[in-house]
DNA sequence: CTGTTAGCGCCTTCAA
DNA sequence: TTGAAGGCGCTAACAG
């Protein structure tokens, strides 16, 4: 459509041969400086750029890593995705990406359609409704991949990680040093290891505290905003939490919303913390406490990983790398 | 490295011809029914797919579009990518996404990486920082593309948009109604038709009511969220505008800063109304009425655009589509 | 230093 | 109904 300029056409142009011109516009130590030039030259007066797929076609390389995630329009992810890009320019590939909406099946197939040499390698934060281990067990056998956020921990397999035991161990203990006595958890991800752990922390910081673990107290996610909402509301009627702890960013909302109907002011009836990238959230309610995770870094390592893989070097490296939650207090009240 | 079964193999095993497996893989009628279901079977348990690189090189097409946006991380970008996906999906397409970061030159050489036929299509919602118009002229005679919100309006091509005029003038006489007298405007994207005709919205209702312009009360927007905070201290202080209307998203949180900092209660001492994205603000703040542009709807049509365009039909069609935007009040408020 | 040649995997004439 | 052959644009042996 646009080229119509390939190397045949400058090797005719300039008399020279085709491997020439290839040679010349791959910088091979074979040729003169000054056939380089011409070449050069000549390409760029014509606008010459290699055609993509014959390059693919001959060295099974195709500059482009895939990226499969649950959502883009969410500020963890998309962050991430920021994180990526900025590698994959700086090694010259380009990134596709796949929104899996949380469903298994549309995971598998995207990652099936990426398994005949369309990309070059696959960074993948797994969908949290269904425990597809097996199917993954398998696949990193085929395809150079890196595991963030969203991992499978039994995986012998690239994992970029946050440290969610360890932060959640220190935001109960947060809430326990303010005072809390009665601290709900509401529960996501409840399939995945980092929502797990997130419950786990929890759970050990009360023990560790002498705070008995009561499982009313924990609320499970549905999909469903107004049952969350609805759960909320009856979460605070029955058990009068004096504190709420967040495992996921979406309860952020109904919480709020479950505070305001019961007339419950943030934080001096009930004091809120959730895990949240929302950035400006937290600038806008400065009665919330967040737990924000170093989502463009965990892009960022994910994707050197996955070069390190490509080019072969470092691969026996750790393959875990766990990178640091940061706990945002807000000073303006005092907890 | 993960395929190693192509159309030879599967020649080879069922002792037949290249050609004829290509042909049945392709249902050609040539083709007995028989022979089909052969190849058909064996493919499927070889697991067999295509090399894409190889099918580009013959057939100049790629499968795979581009999407160039400032950033994804932003609410409104990350919900028009759904829509995007969407429809590639829909066309078995795969989505390269690229961010500007609001460079202009990046965006250049992005969009340049992409003439050699890596891509059947751009969408694409070009930077603000620069006016690029003898750029892209060009462009649209090389590859198909089809811009989305962000435009150049001279351009004689595919633009999908939403009425920023009009919902701006809505938006102004919605503060007119509520009695405002004094409305300052938070201007950005200034060098966008966007931008601009978001401010000339304003600048219309307010004649037609028979307010006088002040072009103070006018605030350009930074980079700098320090400086935004600061410059509406100032505003506030200096011309104490009864109300905000705010044309871009980033200036919430500077002007809800700078209310809190003055001890402005929201909506009693000064109202604020702004074109956001950000779903979980507007829930979380019943006082600030928002422009919900349709994210996903623009990613929508764009991509339904695009591939229009790409299988040649409807080319006769209006090349401008614009979508409307949603004035939401907050009830709470009664304004 | 430069050129010739043989494919990468697929599709498409054209011939059988 | 099937097969043989050529070529998409590029690269990598191998010769000269």
């Amino acid at each position: 459509m646009a080229g119509e300029v390939n190397i045949k056409r400058l090797a005719q142009e300039l008399n020279i041969s085709i491997a020439t011109v290839s040679k010349a516009l791959n910088d091979s130590y074979e040729i003169s400086l000054k056939t380089k030039n011409r070449v050069l030259s000549l390409a760029k007066e014509l606008n010459y750029t290699p055609n993509p797929a014959a390059s693919n076609l001959r060295s099974n390389k195709t500059k482009t890593i895939a990226v499969i995630v649950p959502n883009v329009a969410n500020n963890f992810f998309s962050l991430a995705i920021k994180g990526i890009e900025e590698i994959a320019r700086k090694y010259g590939h380009h990134v596709l990406i796949y929104q899996t909406h949380e469903d298994a099946e549309m995971e598998k197939s995207f990652t099936n359609s990426l398994l005949n040499g369309r990309v070059d390698g696959i960074l993948t934060s797994v969908s949290s409704n269904e425990y597809n281990s097996d199917y993954y067990r398998d696949l990193v056998k085929k395809v150079p991949l890196v595991f963030f956020d969203r991992v499978y921990e039994s995986l012998d397999a690239f994992k970029i990680t946050t440290d969610d035991y360890q932060i959640s161990f220190t935001a109960t203990e947060h809430f326990i040093d303010c005072g809390c006595k009665s601290i709900a958890f509401l529960y996501g991800l409840g399939k995945l290891p980092a929502g797990r752990a997130r419950l786990s922390g929890y759970q050990d910081a009360l023990e560790a505290h002498g705070i008995e673990f009561r499982d009313e107290l924990v609320l499970d996610y549905s999909e469903d905003e107004e049952v969350n909402f609805s759960n909320i509301k009856t979460l605070f009627k029955e058990y009068k939490p004096d504190a709420l702890f967040s495992s996921i960013e979406e309860f952020i909302i109904p919480a709020y919303m479950a505070c305001a109907e019961l007339k419950f002011r943030i934080p001096e009836d009930v004091k809120i913390l959730s895990f949240s990238n929302m950035s400006s959230a937290k600038l806008l309610n400065p009665s919330l406490t967040t737990i924000t995770q170093p989502a463009f870094e965990i892009g960022n390592e994910a994707a050197k990983c996955l070069f390190k893989i490509l080019n072969k070097r470092g691969v026996d490296d750790d393959k875990d790398i766990v990178l640091k939650s940061v706990l945002i207090k807000r000073a303006s009240t005092g907890c």
